[in-house]
DNA sequence: AAGCCGGGGTG
DNA sequence: CACCCAGGCTT
């Protein structure tokens, strides 16, 4: 949490802003405080690269310089204005926004933060930066950059990946914030968020802040910001082999001894594309493990979905009594491939045991 | 609270 | 390739 005296915040803030006016970046927007620019560059900002925005912000400032052009804007125009940038509700909203104020603001940006904050496509977040930057208003303008920062700077360890997060970083910054320049404050924290305190690395030796950051003198910066929420999964097709013979034992295979499921025990799978797979659920004709080849007449029994952490496996299951003809011995056998009758005694994977199941359902 | 929306940069 | 974004709207 934040501790700092009084005499510590303004030194704080000096050395912010005595860094931010040597260091800003010089972008074409932060040659004006005009509500319009700045929303504008804000609304493009989003989810967007500075570098990326800088040649669309330019054009779009030529084509629709004022509230009432953007708010006559022809739709086609306007998307086109803004091909390649991605997220394209953002400039329907814009012309929604500029005709709100026509109507419910005389034309004019407005200057009050609730009522900022009840034009379309405006959030908490560009809310604040624009009412910090064209307002003057002391308000923290809280996105990833000053999450990251805030959240180092304090070890603040509040979940990012909650809505409820920005409220602890609110109470950790609103006394923290410039009132003289709550723009400029806002602004040399986002760049200290781009330039120096990024997501994978943390130049704390070039920081203006490092004397204040708690992460810094505990080496933790890594582990800052806290998310929990879950990393997209990949997806993984794979036609698993049940094969048991005459004397009711299964034929398994071992894992590797490093990585997912470790030195546990499987059916002998093959993965398939995802074509593949859907077509191995439906009529049964898909690449099978090589031990199936040989041995007979196999089943399509079912489909298998098995969700792991970061990985999700979908599994078509295959069985075959192994008839008596066959010889144990013509199996390919080694230490890690057997035949097994006890499971009790050895590693299953997870996806095994439910596998099992199944086989048993059927 | 979670899903959705695009594209580019980075390690 | 996986992760990271200068978020906000819809459901």
């Amino acid at each position: 949490m934040n501790k700092l005296t009084d005499s510590q915040i303004e030194d704080f803030q000096i050395q912010l802003l005595n860094w931010y006016d040597i260091n800003k970046k010089p972008l074409p927007w932060r040659k004006t405080k005009a509500p319009y620019q700045i929303w504008i560059s804000e609304i493009m900002a989003q989810q967007t690269q500075v570098e990326t925005v800088i040649p669309y912000y330019e054009r779009f400032m030529t084509k629709y310089p004022t509230v009432e052009s953007l708010a006559q804007a022809d739709d086609a125009e306007l998307l086109k204005m803004w091909e390649g940038l991605g997220y394209y509700s953002r400039v329907r909203n814009l012309k929604l926004a500029a005709q709100q104020m026509i109507r419910d603001f005389d034309g004019q940006f407005p200057s009050d933060l609730t009522d900022i904050l009840s034009l379309k496509g405006i959030g908490p977040y560009t809310a604040a930066a624009i009412a910090s930057i064209s307002f003057n208003l002391a308000e923290p303008a809280i996105d990833g950059n000053l999450m990251r920062v805030t959240s180092r700077l304090f070890e603040l360890d509040s979940d990012i990946s909650k809505s409820n997060a920005r409220k602890s970083f609110d109470e950790v910054l609103r006394p923290l914030i410039s009132s003289e320049r709550p723009g400029d404050f806002n602004q040399a924290l986002m760049d200290i968020g781009s330039q120096i305190c990024t997501p994978k690395i943390a130049r704390c030796e070039i920081c203006p802040l490092n004397q204040y950051c708690q992460a810094y003198k505990e080496g933790t910066q890594l582990n800052f910001p806290v998310k929990t929420k879950k990393i997209k999964q990949t997806e993984h097709f794979f036609a698993a082999f049940a094969a048991q013979n005459s004397l009711g034992e299964w034929y398994l295979e071992k894992r590797p001894e490093q990585g997912l499921l470790a030195d546990m025990w499987l059916f002998p799978m093959t993965e398939l594309t995802k074509a593949e797979f859907n077509q191995a659920s439906t009529d049964g004709t898909s690449k099978r493990p090589k031990i199936s080849e040989s041995i007979g007449k196999i089943n399509f029994v079912s489909n298998y979905k098995h969700v792991f952490s970061h990985q999700k496996w979908n599994i078509a299951l295959f069985s075959c009594q192994i008839e008596e003809k066959f010889e144990v011995s013509e199996l390919l056998l080694d230490e890690n491939k057997k035949w097994i009758k006890d499971l009790s005694q050895i590693p299953l994977a997870g996806p095994q045991v439910k596998l099992f199941e199944i086989l048993n359902k059927n």
